[in-house]
RNA sequence: GGGCCUAUAGCUCAGAUGGUUAGAGCGCACGCCUGAUAAGCGUGAGGUCGAUAGUUCAAUUCUAUCUAGGCCCA
């Protein structure tokens, strides 16, 4: 006879193959169209605010791993802490204007630009940004992220553009925004500003000259122990540092020279004469300038040369030696010439020696001036009246000329080197500082109120304090002057007549509000007049005919106001945020124009804590690029194992640290998913037959090993909430994981298969441990729903309504955190049963050595035997009993003895206090439980079982 | 070149104010089971804790240098 039949086996309909790629697209349609999202927000209304505000990336190109990583540990926050009962609300957005798009679509138009008018480029612009909205915005509601996708914000929103205008309005009116110069690419054919991306670098024949800067102060002050402390100097005519340029028509602009403070400088002396240049280079100096046989009278470092005096060529200036960190010995003498207009290492050496703690060091203690003696066209203005209207590039030779006659040169060659030339006319493009807006960092105090508000904040990890804390303490005046024209524009006007800037607060308000309502697109449509109130005149000379700035606002600076534009108009109570949450690279972005924006408006952070995670790399460690081929796209993660595995990687993996993925790694946690999904599966199919409405027991009566369960259970729980509360998604994956493998697979569950298969259906053992079951795999759905989101929901949906505990809640997005059962509590239990489960690993180790020896296969072949040492002995035949069941063998026996000796039909654990023996089981094998019993045969209608199946049929 | 950071089994991660044989899960090898079956169970092998030098009775842990790698800046 058949008696597997008359078996409690295990069903269910929940698949063992996941099927994610296939079956996630469902999963997603579900949750769209029952709403959970914002059933979850309707639900949460009126508890706790948790307000995690968005970063927006940029509208530009598909996501990538990195966008994936980001967008997920957001998901898994908002999920936990809404199930933590908070309400979280969460507001995706995104970067729409500035240059990339631009530069796009420009590229994409080629010639056909000239022909639009910057209105109809801006659509075009907003055309490309829309489309990459809604191709992102796919790509990450596929991902699972929940939010509230159908109203995102935009920065290119009419809305969001006023706000921004009046963010700039707030600076304007606390005095923080000032004109300034500053040195751009500049592309003197189309005469306009050019980033980084829009020039390529193409071979180009430059003069290459070396140049005296004879020093004001004589031979015989420079020779003296306080400065060089070479006395052969003292019988010269003339000491000249000497300066290499390639580009001779900036030495006009000229306002000094800089050496390496650790640099060795040598006092070269050719005839009458000595020059001044890095050791170094000196061989190379003299080579190019036929100086040989000149002779070298003694070295200083360059920190020496500081403060000290010369004389540039075509000007009557008194220029000083400075001291910089970025001269090197790549190439020329060691000393730079400064032309912080046409330069930006000179630009921005020339900022820190105008500090007042330098000024002592410039001549007459005043600022160096950033000169620029050329016009848009590339022309010498009237400030170097010897070459006016001459353009630059070609005024060179005649500079040279001009140094040669006044026998400034030393030396002088052609160069063939890489130089930037313009990306569309294909011209050498030139450094040039032109009028910028500027946020001062020391008006207001704006630096050490920023660096104060930094210290509440609270930084995860830690020194994300530290990093920010550098940045702000040393970033130079915040420049938002872009030449671009998608973007919001800078709303301020100047006079036509005496060029006087014109920004007022009452003003920009005007414009905001013509903003709000036609979008940023009416400064590009409408004139300085329309867009002014009427009457307006410059408060400088009374003048009526003013001009709009051409100029648009830095995007970090619209992401930077998001706070403002994002949460103070969604909901009052929404500023400022719980928490920012992006890259490590947001230190010097997001986080610090935020911050700026912030504290100059609200006088505070507009974050209570920031998080922030590294960069995704290869399984190498190596940084992701086309060219290396190692590039993994979320897309095919999806394609291949489904977003559930993506969300499984972000959750293992150290974020705060380089996030390493490959082919591996990823099949490494395919496996951990099946391990997980398979515990799920049984403890679900073990539960076709339950009802816990009639079945369930009170833990109070389950036996002790099912509260063991509990127990293990109320761990877990409290210890993956914990891992949820400080944003260790590791340890969470780390505890769900060891849970299902080594607590309920291996032990528990391999446990109680006997009892669930065998006993009958109904027997109070049986339902006792279906209690479990259900509880168990219940709380396990939820503690993993903010991570393994698919998989929960699929788990919630297996389950009858009536079978969730106390969430009767559609979707288990919706539903609370699990609470810990009370069970289990005494010490004495516990420490009991830790005990009998390293006995059972101890038979486990005696029986394999058997299974070896081919005395057993299947463990239930086996009878063991232990002899243990006082106390262990009575704990042991406390449980007499259960050590079958939980040694998973058919027949225990257990008795005293005084000593344990080792033998080799002898297994002895000193450490347990006790000797275990393994034979065959006498008896024959039952035909239903396979439990080998003496008492098979027993009944004559059963000739092929034992008694307890016997009992258990009728 | 400067600032911040990282390096523990094949993989992802634990770990210790410096102090016995450095742990887990997965993978791997071998075996068992065939009533979780493209599953389940058991046993086992794997580590000069990135390298070198120093401090110390004692260093994987502290310090310095180096190597490899990441982010930002120049």
């Amino acid at each position: 006879m058949d008696y597997k039949s008359t078996l409690n086996l295990p069903k269910t309909d929940f698949p063992m193959k996941a099927n994610l790629p296939q079956k996630e697209p469902e999963r997603l349609a579900w949750w769209e169209t029952e709403g959970v999202y914002q059933g979850i927000q309707q639900l949460r209304e009126g508890k706790p605010l948790y307000l995690l505000h968005d970063g927006p990336p940029y509208a530009n190109g598909h996501i990538h791993i990195g966008h994936a990583l980001n967008k997920i540990l957001k998901d898994i926050i908002v999920k936990s802490k809404s199930m933590s009962g908070f309400q979280v609300p969460y507001v995706p957005g995104w970067d729409c204007h500035g240059l990339p798009i631009e530069h796009q679509v420009t590229k994409q138009l080629g010639p056909k630009k000239k022909e639009l008018s910057p209105v109809q480029l801006r659509t075009l612009c907003r055309d490309y940004a829309e489309k990459f909205v809604s191709i992102q915005r796919e790509e990450f509601k596929r991902l699972g992220v929940f939010g509230d996708w159908e109203h995102p914000y935009l920065t290119m929103d009419r809305k969001y553009e006023a706000t921004i205008v009046r963010e700039f309005g707030k600076f304007v009116e606390k005095g923080r925004v000032y004109k300034g110069l500053k040195p751009v690419l500049w592309c003197t054919v189309d005469q306009t500003a050019l980033a980084e991306a829009e020039v390529e670098y193409e071979q180009h024949v430059s003069p290459s000259v070396y140049v005296k800067f004879p020093c004001v102060q004589n031979p015989e002050f420079l020779a003296g122990r306080k400065v060089l402390d070479i006395p052969s100097v003292a019988s010269l005519t003339m000491v000249s540092v000497v300066i290499w340029t390639t580009t001779p028509w900036t030495l006009p602009a000229n306002q000094a020279v800089c050496v390496h403070p650790d640099l060795d400088y040598v006092v070269f002396r050719v005839g009458q004469e000595a020059y001044l240049v890095a050791e170094g280079l000196l061989d190379s100096f003299v080579k190019a300038c036929r100086l040989e046989g000149g002779e070298v009278l003694g070295r200083k470092q360059g920190k020496a040369l500081e403060g000290l005096l010369c004389h540039p060529p075509f000007s009557k200036r008194i220029v000083p030696i400075l001291n910089g960190e970025f001269v090197t010995l790549e190439a020329g003498t060691g000393c730079v010439h400064i032309a912080p207009g046409h330069g930006m290492d000179d630009y921005l050496l020339v900022l820190h020696y105008n500090k007042p703690a330098w000024l002592h060091l410039l001549p007459d203690q005043k600022p160096l001036e950033i000169l620029v003696p050329v016009d848009d066209a590339g022309k010498f203005t009237g400030d170097f009246p010897e070459c006016l209207g001459q353009h630059v590039l070609e005024a060179n030779d005649g500079i040279v000329d001009r140094l040669r006659q006044a026998g400034k040169l030393v030396g002088e060659r052609k160069l063939e080197h890489s130089y930037p030339h313009c990306w569309r006319c294909k011209q050498p493009v030139i450094f040039r500082a032109t009028h910028q807006w500027f946020v001062s960092m020391e008006k207001g105090n704006l630096r050490s109120q920023a660096l104060q508000e930094i210290d509440k904040v609270r930084w995860i990890p830690e020194r994300g304090r530290e990093r920010i804390h550098g940045m702000i303490l040393n970033r130079p005046d915040w420049c938002l002057s872009r030449q671009r024209m998608w973007g919001t524009p800078i709303p301020v006007f100047s006079c036509l007549d005496c060029r006087t800037p014109l920004a007022d607060p009452k003003i920009i308000e005007h414009v905001a509000l013509q903003v709000q309502e036609g979008g940023s697109d009416v400064w590009f449509s409408r004139t300085a007049e329309e867009l002014l109130p009427p009457g307006t005149q410059c408060p400088a000379c009374g003048g009526g005919a003013l001009k709009k700035e051409q100029d648009i606002l830095d995007v970090w600076f619209e992401s930077g106001v998001s706070h403002a534009a994002v949460l103070k108009t969604r909901d009052p109570n929404w500023w400022p945020a719980d928490l920012y949450l992006e890259g490590s690279d947001q230190h010097r972005g997001w986080f610090h124009s935020a911050l700026l924006t912030s504290v100059t408006t609200d006088d505070r952070a507009p974050y209570r804590a920031v998080l922030t995670h590294g960069f995704v790399v290869d399984g190498e460690g190596k940084k992701m690029s086309k060219s290396a081929g190692n590039v993994v796209t979320p897309q095919e993660v999806i394609k291949d194992s489904g977003a559930e595995i993506l969300r499984l990687w972000v959750a293992s993996q150290d974020y705060q640290e380089d996030l390493r993925i490959s082919k591996d790694i990823l099949k490494q946690l395919i496996e951990a998913y099946r391990k997980v999904r398979n515990t799920c599966r049984f403890l679900l199919s073990n539960l076709y037959d339950f009802d816990a409405t009639q079945h369930a027991l009170p833990h109070e009566q389950l036996p002790e090993l099912d509260q063991w369960a509990l127990w293990r259970l109320r761990q877990l729980i409290t210890n993956v909430r914990r891992g949820y509360e400080q944003f260790q998604f590791r340890q969470v994956i780390h505890e769900i994981d060891y849970f299902c493998s080594t607590d309920m697979s291996a032990t528990y569950l391999d446990i109680l298969k006997d009892r669930l298969y065998t006993f009958p259906a109904n027997s109070p053992l049986r339902r006792g441990s279906q209690t479990v079951f259900l509880e168990i795999v219940t709380a396990l759905a939820k503690l993993m729903a903010p991570i393994l989101s698919f998989t929960a929901e699929e788990i919630w949906q297996v389950l009858p309504e009536s079978q969730r505990g106390d969430n009767q809640v559609k979707s288990i997005h919706m539903a609370d955190f699990p609470v810990a059962p009370v069970v289990f509590q005494h010490s004495e239990k516990q420490a009991a049963w830790g005990y009998l489960l390293k006995v059972r690993s101890a038979v486990q180790l005696a029986l394999e050595k058997k299974r070896r020896e081919k005395v057993i296969g299947s463990s239930l072949e086996a009878k063991v035997s232990i002899q243990a040492l006082n106390p262990h002995v009575a704990l042991l035949q406390q449980y007499l009993l259960d050590l079958p069941a939980l040694f998973i063998v058919s027949c225990v026996d257990v008795s005293p003895t005084s000593s344990l000796t080792a033998t080799d039909e002898w297994f002895v654990d000193s450490g347990l206090g006790l000797s275990i023996g393994v034979s065959q089981a006498e008896g024959t094998k039952c035909d239903r439980c396979w439990n080998v019993r003496q008492d098979v045969g027993g009944q004559p209608a059963h000739p092929a079982l034992c008694g307890r199946c016997v009992e258990a049929i009728e």
